[in-house]
RNA sequence: GGCGCGUUCGUCUAGUGGUCUAGGACGCCGCCCUCUCAAGGCGGAGAUCACGGGUUCGACCCCCGUACGCGCUACCA
């Protein structure tokens, strides 16, 4: 087998949408699975579509995913330029060729005549607007005077009528067109730039990519590609056309039934490892139950041959899941470096009193880690799911005031109060037996103690043990708490 | 409209003619664990395998048709 070759070829729209993530990193994985190049190449042929600082974010966003790139724009390659804006000399060179051949014309219909032509079409009922070869007839002469007189004009792909078109495609088997449904596709256009179809196929010859790996929408177009190659006499790569990516109601994910870039994701909290784990299984697996993957393992399972027919309904659900499974995953020393980002990226940064937050020290961090480890789905919800550790709950939950907070609660936590006092830098089995006791004493269950501390502690009814939370942020703030709670309660 | 592709639990999927009275995962529900919330364990509901014809001793798996969905039908990619 010749060595593998695969490009991922986005046009630069501003942003690196989840369904292309996902034919990226196919072609990654199968690059890396077979010991093969994976190439960027930037489909930027259409001048009306220039997005500043597009390419930027594609590669950014791509190198987040963890999807690097033997050869591209930046980075280099033997093949390039990896730019098509960049390539257009090369297009000029090879259309001429399909021009002498007479696989392609000239063609100086106006816009006008177009538009009128397939209205005539349309009015006729025919069952495909299609260009009706108007310009294939035009003599040389005719041709070289229009040129001479700078004549605007497109060159168009000659497609022969009455052929089959038959290729092969891993993920659909044997794909079959009649040339008669193939029209006859603009191959340069007006401005001199070539289309997608002309450039994609001369850039995956001379880029020597033996798999093209990309989006079923490119399906019903593969015709006028099979047609390039077999007119320029190119091997023709092995195509595998990959299922859509589809909202919850069936229809193309799109931007308006929610995030659809993956930088919204990764704004969100979402892990590289999560995305790209779960985008692999939309459309694919490896026959067994495995679910939970790293890039590496992805990597030494991935075959095409194992890739799904039918789109693939994009399901924040077992996103999160993955999430909250990769995260818990994590070493805490990890974690520790993430939650330091996320509370400078807090409003504990911000605020006056965020200071000391700022200034947690590692330990205390890790122990805070240790306990919710189990708790949370992303990293931010260290902070919103137990706020308690970072600053002394300012409100109390309702409902858990109403349920737990009794009019005798005041004074038996006065009374547990006055219990932990006597401790000595307790640990956890100390504050357990010291509650224990103040319960045996109050002859109340430990419950009747557990609840309302809790609540006076960290203003909330979920969370770790309790034991844990008063070791975690200590006697003295403990007493803290509970000396307000009783105050601040007792009041409402 | 034409052409192409697709169709197994709500969702992602396993399944390649008998092992399928269809398996797993997410989500949902219940139980256990338990000071709460998670995590974990156990269990449950949930798919007449889109529908109709064939082929076959036998079809989720093969063939044909229909329906539905999606894609393409640009001098956009």
């Amino acid at each position: 087998m010749k060595s593998v070759r695969v490009r991922f070829a986005p046009s630069p729209t501003g942003y690196l949408h989840v369904g292309g993530l996902r034919t990226a990193l196919y072609n990654y994985l199968f690059a890396r699975k077979n010991n093969g190049k994976f190439v960027l190449r930037i489909e930027d042929t259409d001048r009306n579509r220039f997005v500043e600082g597009a390419v930027e974010n594609l590669i950014s966003a791509l190198k987040w995913c963890g999807l690097d790139f033997d050869e591209g724009p930046e980075t280099g390659g033997k093949l390039g330029p990896y730019l098509q804006s960049q390539r257009l000399g090369i297009y000029q060179k090879y259309i001429q060729e399909l021009v002498v051949k007479g696989d392609a014309y000239y063609c100086f219909c106006t816009h006008e005549r177009l538009e009128a032509l397939k209205e005539e079409q349309q009015k006729q009922k025919f069952p495909q607007a299609k260009y009706d070869k108007h310009c294939l007839s035009l003599s040389k002469s005719r041709i070289e005077e229009n040129l001479a007189n700078r004549i605007p004009f497109v060159i168009r792909l000659n497609v022969v009528p009455n052929q089959k078109i038959i290729f092969d495609d891993i993920v659909r088997s044997r794909v079959e067109f009649d040339s008669n449904n193939v029209d006859d596709q603009v191959l340069i256009k007006s401005d001199g730039y070539p289309t997608y179809h002309f450039a994609n196929v001369v850039d995956d010859h001379l880029m020597e990519i033996s798999h093209v790996i990309r989006g079923e929408e490119w399906l019903s177009s593969t015709p006028k590609h099979v047609l390039l190659y077999d007119s320029f006499g190119w091997e023709r790569p092995i195509f595998a056309h990959l299922p859509l990516l589809l909202n919850p109601d069936r229809s193309k994910l799109s931007k308006r039934q929610g995030d659809v870039a993956v930088e919204d994701y990764r704004a969100k909290g979402f892990l590289k490892e999560a995305l790209v784990n779960f985008v692999a299984l939309l459309g694919w697996n490896a026959g067994d139950d495995k679910e939970f993957y790293y890039m590496n393992e992805l990597i030494e399972n991935f075959s095409l041959e194992r890739v799904n027919k039918s789109g693939a309904v994009f399901d924040i659900e077992k996103l999160n899941w993955l999430n909250a499974e990769h995260l818990r995953k994590k070493s805490n020393d990890d974690l520790l470096t993430m939650l330091r980002i996320e509370i400078l990226n807090s409003q504990f940064s911000t605020l006056p009193t965020g200071r000391q937050v700022l200034n947690l020290p590692d330990a205390y961090l890790l122990k805070v880690i240790s306990a919710m480890k189990e708790r949370v789905s992303f990293v931010k919800e260290y902070l919103s799911n137990s706020p308690y550790f970072f600053e002394a709950p300012s409100k109390y939950d309702e409902s858990s005031v109403l349920k737990n907070w009794k009019s005798e609660t005041p004074d038996q936590m006065k009374k547990l109060y006055e219990s932990f006092a006597k401790l000595n830098t307790p640990v956890k089995e100390d504050f357990e037996a010291s509650l224990k006791e103040t319960a045996a004493e109050l002859n109340i269950d430990a419950g009747k103690l557990i609840h309302p501390l809790r609540l006076a502690v960290s203003g909330m009814s979920s969370g770790p043990g309790v034991y844990d939370i008063l070791v975690i942020i200590g006697l003295e703030e403990t007493q803290k708490r509970i000396d307000k709670a009783i105050n601040t309660i007792s009041v409402i």
